[in-house]
DNA sequence: TTGTAATTACGAATTAATTCATACATTGCT
DNA sequence: AGCAATGTATGAATTAATTCGTAATTACAA
């Protein structure tokens, strides 16, 4: 299997991929004023940003109307595993125990996610 | 309490301050020949992060001597924390749980470090 | 005290990410 | 056809991070 050089997204992608996550596919404008909830840049910069996705391959686009249709060509997955791994190499000595133990100590998680994070152990317990 | 402006340590900055944090404290050349194991740059571009983290005040000094000696000024722990719960809310949809399920689900955590994450687990749970 | 090696200070170049103004193109309406 | 509205393309400015050459400083050994 042939791995192309990875790209990570950096931190503003990252917020215009939770969009197209979040709604499969979308246009320029639609990501446009879902971020404008919650930042303040111009429509041009939205645009040149999904411009620059597109040629790094982050997304793919469909220009086949006037108005391009944008989807994400990296899945949520991978992605999280991406900057999961990096962080646990880089700031928990590689144990991604030590990050989980981090993260359920200072976050609240309901009774029911425990559950199911339980329910998980014993499966990859199991396993050995 | 007032809590002065965060300021993010950078990816090189991280590299820096997991020899400090390891170390409790080291000169430049220190740190310098510490990271030259893994990455190659100049001894004067590692005095300079180190110079730029001290002004931002990511690390401590003792000048007193010729050789000034830097410390970590920001804890491991609240670094951890400060990434982990970036992350969360950008990728992770606000939710702990789902990371450290990604988290378990994609590495191999020895039975030992199960248990471990398992006691949390029932201390949390009880806690409630 | 003078020379040398090790260090810090400083400034500038480079590279990457972000932002935006402006120009150009397309669509649909009158 | 002509105009307005809504897009996209492009180039350039800005800002932040990284890199490194060179100058100044210090310690100390001869």
């Amino acid at each position: 299997m042939i791995k192309t050089k990875i790209s990570k997204p950096t931190e503003s992608e990252l917020e215009i991929l939770a969009v197209l996550w979040d709604r499969k596919n979308a246009s320029v404008r639609t990501v446009h004023e879902e971020l404008s909830k919650t930042k303040d840049a111009g429509y041009t910069t939205t645009l040149k940003l999904m411009q620059i996705m597109f040629e790094k391959k982050l997304v793919t686009r469909d220009d086949s109307n006037k108005t391009h249709v944008y989807a994400p060509a990296v899945t949520k997955e991978k992605t999280q595993k991406q900057f999961l791994n990096r962080m646990i190499d880089g700031l928990f000595s590689g144990s991604s125990a030590e990050l989980v133990m981090q993260a359920l100590g200072h976050a609240n998680t309901s009774n029911a996610e425990l559950d199911k994070i339980q329910q998980l152990i014993d499966e990859l317990k199991l396993k050995k």
